[in-house]
DNA sequence: GGGCCTGTAAACATAC
DNA sequence: CGTATGTTTACAGGCC
């Protein structure tokens, strides 16, 4: 059950068709060069490869493979039933799925003020259990150049505007602040900024409303048919710097058992730390302790964003009753994007997926075991939304 | 080695 | 006039 995603990387017959869009990867950005044949309309984007049937059915699937979605099938299909050899894990998701008309959009950037994983993810507070949780100062150097090239770096700063058009200015305030590399950096980045503002495609201005015209210079958005390319070229930044970074590169430690819970993992591999990563649906989800008392209840300590620690399995339950209607619907939901989070706890880390994307475990395994993994397992676009 | 992408620097023009 | 903005050119480094 370990080894599946990377199983699942040559595990083609568990892929369906699920979306007439495909597209290649280019991973470069349209700079001074044609857009991206998406194939599709409304920027969706997605691989060649198709994803995984939800759930994948157990005949279709190699005899390790089976075994291993059988392993994890209670939170693979979010419902209720003895989980790991010892180990209690439930996941009920109540999510329905969203209405996704751009998968790719990023709407959620503002809301969610975050998606990089060299920052605080202050918005993870939505969690009612964490309420105390403070966002800590990244353990990775904040103060390092952060890997996304500007275009990308511009991209988000318009994406993150309420009106997805900034002026110059703005968009230098976005950087530094999102980015504290550029507070103490030398100026020549704003040069930089503006030249990729005027020689990429990517990047269109827009005249100020003159009658509304306040500040200097135009503003400036994304073209739309280039925007399927930025995003790309962000998830696969976001997607390496995530996944390789924190976690192919960490060591794994099975010890102790938090909450009472039984330290399982005998049989698990040593080597894949993906297998030992609790997985929590966010912002529905509780963590709850050995005796079914919540998180929040009982909370061990505050969580810690972003840590590159330990990965070891613990429980879960997620309770329909507990989510109410009116809860904050995850922005990541229509944004195309599968935002992990990783969050510690002693030596637990939690990976929070968005609360309404229903992937289940062998999925988010693949989408994070490795790059190519990911590349042979279908975009999360198609992963979150096109197999519905 | 060549092409492309990206970052950086610089010069220059224009607008505020 | 100083500063901000926008355009353009040039060059270097990395990657494929």
């Amino acid at each position: 059950m370990f080894s599946l995603g990377r199983e699942m990387e040559n595990s083609s017959h568990l892929l369906s068709p699920s979306s007439p869009c495909t597209s290649t990867f280019g991973g470069s950005l349209p700079f001074s060069s044609s857009p991206q044949q998406t194939g599709c309309s409304n920027d969706h984007l997605s691989l060649p490869l198709s994803p995984i049937s939800f759930p994948p059915s157990p005949s279709s699937l190699s005899p390790a493979t089976a075994e291993s979605l059988h392993s994890f099938s209670p939170l693979s299909h979010c419902t209720a039933s003895q989980g790991l050899e010892g180990q209690h894990i439930q996941c009920f998701s109540t999510a329905t799925v969203p209405d996704q008309d751009d998968l790719t959009c990023l709407n959620w950037l503002h809301q969610r003020g975050n998606l990089l994983p060299l920052q605080p993810l202050p918005k993870i507070t939505t969690l009612p259990q964490l309420e105390s949780f403070t966002p800590t100062q990244p353990l990775s150097p904040a103060m390092s150049k952060p890997p996304y090239s500007f275009s990308s770096l511009i991209f988000m700063a318009i994406e993150d505007s309420p009106d997805k058009r900034f002026p110059v200015k703005d968009i230098y305030d976005w950087i530094v602040k999102n980015f504290p590399y550029y507070r103490t950096a030398t100026g020549g980045w704003r040069n930089s900024v503006r030249h990729n503002l005027s020689l990429s495609k990517s990047f269109r201005r827009i005249q100020r409303d003159k009658s509304q015209s306040v500040g200097k210079g135009s503003l400036w958005c994304v073209c739309p048919e280039y925007r399927p390319a930025l995003l790309e070229v962000l998830r696969k930044t976001h997607s390496y710097h995530s996944t390789n970074i924190n976690l192919l590169n960490k060591p794994v430690l099975l010890e102790g058992a938090e909450f009472g819970v039984p330290a399982v993992c005998d049989s698990m591999e040593m080597s894949d730390p993906l297998s030992h990563t609790l997985l929590l649906s966010s912002p529905s989800t509780q963590i709850m302790a050995a005796d079914n008392t919540p998180f929040s209840e009982n909370p061990p300590c505050p969580l810690t964003p972003d840590h590159e620690e330990l990965v070891t399995m613990e429980s879960v339950e997620y309770h329909q009753s507990d989510v109410s209607e009116d809860m904050e619907k995850d922005p990541l939901s229509d944004s195309g994007y599968i935002e992990l989070h990783y969050y510690e706890s002693h030596q637990y880390q939690y990976l929070v997926l968005p609360g309404d994307t229903e992937l289940d475990l062998e999925t988010v395994e693949i989408l994070q075991l490795d790059a190519e993994a990911q590349e042979a397992a279908g975009s999360l676009l198609d992963l979150a939304g096109g197999v519905y």
